[in-house]
Formats: structure tokens, sequence, C-alpha cells
DNA sequence: AACGTGACGGTTGAA
DNA sequence: TCTTCAACCGTCACG
């Protein structure tokens, strides 16, 4: 988002419209969902979609071996974008997992201080419901009718959500969310990239334990790719 | 040749 | 229930 207009750096080609043909692959990959597309380097894709599990894992683990980044990409058949990015990605946070995609940012309808105070309710009580929070926030002082989070309760559950298990945020529950994924993508694989793209890359999908790995980028970019 | 990075078209899901 | 919009995705191409 930072282009403005008049001053079109060089990086923003004037585009036709990009359409992944460039390469003369086929367009679109003929699957059950007609969804996935053949990048440049004949891997399998699907636009808007974050790579399956075990390609994540894969391009991480190789890197772990001391594969370089461009070796990988040429080997997984994915860009050597994506794989910096998601060699980056782990470096900084240790996790291979994709951002959660989607939805708008939570709005700050509460103070850090409700927000705490949420916490300290739903620690006390796990069984609480958002009403009754609502209500013990305005009983306890701690909001008034005017700051309370919204009427529906929603925004109180939007906050127990993140705090007590959501779109897993937190990173002491990255086991639990990895376990939670894989059934998850095994349930789904029919149905996702993980299915079109079949067991090509199944084999060792297993993540062992790492050693230090050389073969990480040295810099990462901003991860957000900023528009 | 390898790699960092911005633009792009696309998907998703909370508001 | 539908629409909006900002977050994210992977690819591509440039430097």
């Amino acid at each position: 988002m930072t282009a403005l207009a008049g001053a079109v750096p060089r990086m923003m080609r004037p585009t036709l419209a990009q359409n992944y043909q460039r390469s003369g692959f086929p367009l679109e990959v003929s699957t059950p969902l007609g969804q996935g597309r053949v990048n440049q380097l004949g891997g399998v894709f699907i636009n808007g979609r974050p790579l399956p599990n075990h390609i994540r894992h894969k391009i991480v683990e190789m890197a772990h071996h001391g594969i370089r980044p461009c070796v990988i990409s040429r080997q997984l058949r994915v860009s050597h974008g994506c794989v910096s990015k998601i060699l980056c990605r782990y470096q900084e946070t240790g996790s291979i997992r994709p951002g959660a995609i989607g939805g708008s940012k939570a709005k700050q309808v509460t103070t850090p201080e409700v927000e705490k105070k949420i916490e300290e309710y739903k620690r006390d009580n796990p069984g609480m419901f958002s009403w009754e929070i609502r209500d013990k926030l305005l009983k306890d002082g701690i909001c008034d009718r005017n700051t309370v989070p919204s009427g529906t309760a929603n925004s109180i559950s939007r906050i127990m959500r993140s705090k007590f298990g959501g779109k897993g945020e937190d990173e002491d529950d990255e086991d639990e969310m990895e376990k939670k994924e894989l059934e998850d993508s095994e349930r789904k694989a029919k149905h996702s990239i993980d299915g079109i793209l079949g067991d090509r890359f199944v084999e060792s999908s297993s993540l062992s334990v790492f050693s230090e790995g050389d073969a990480f980028p040295r810099r990462c970019y901003s991860n957000s790719n900023s528009r």
C-alpha cells in the first residue's frame, strides 16, 4: 500500500493482470475442485491458500539438513519466495504454521484492564457465560453501561476465544494446534490441496528433532507483505 | 545463480 | 443472510 500514484516504483510492474501463464504452464490443473494451479516449477498450489502442512514441514526439515533454499524450492516445486518466507517465519516464530487468514482485526473495544479482568473471571470460573461476565464487569464497577463490551456480549466471547483457544495465536498451544491441524488436514485431505497434491511429498513428512540449521536465510523481509 | 522483496490475484472470516 | 474489508496466502519478476 506504499505505492503512490505518479511515483511508481520499478518493482510495481504495470502488469497484464497476473495470470500465472507467463511460463507457458497450464493455468489450471484439473482437480476435483478445479482450484489447483501449476507454478513455474511445475508444483501444484491453490492461489490464496497456504501450502499444506507436510510441505511446510519438509521445507523446514530440509533447511535444517543444510539444504539450500534454492534446492528446496526446486525439489519441492515451491517458489523460492515462498520457501524464503516460510523459513524466515520459522526462524522468527518457531512455527511453520501460516498466519490466521481472514477475519477482521478485532476492534479494541476493551481496555487492557477489562481484558485482564475477563481473563481473571474466566480463570476463576471457566464455565462462566459471556453475559455473566458482562454483568459482573458492571457489578464490579470495571465498566459502566457505556463502556462495557457490546450488548450481545459478542466482544466478550471474542476476547475469551482469543485468550482461551481461538485461532491459536498462543505459542504455548503450538503442539496442541499442530496435532489438531494434523487431524484436521487428514479429515479435509480429500477436499484440499493436500488431497490434490496427493502423496507426492508425503514421504518423510515427519518432523524430526532439529539440530541447529545452517540453510536458513540470513535475513528476513518483513513478514507482512504490506500493500 | 541465489535470494530478498514488492505487486499481484486470490481466499478467508469477523464485523 | 449477505456484504464489506482487512488480514493472510503463494507466485512472479525485478534488482
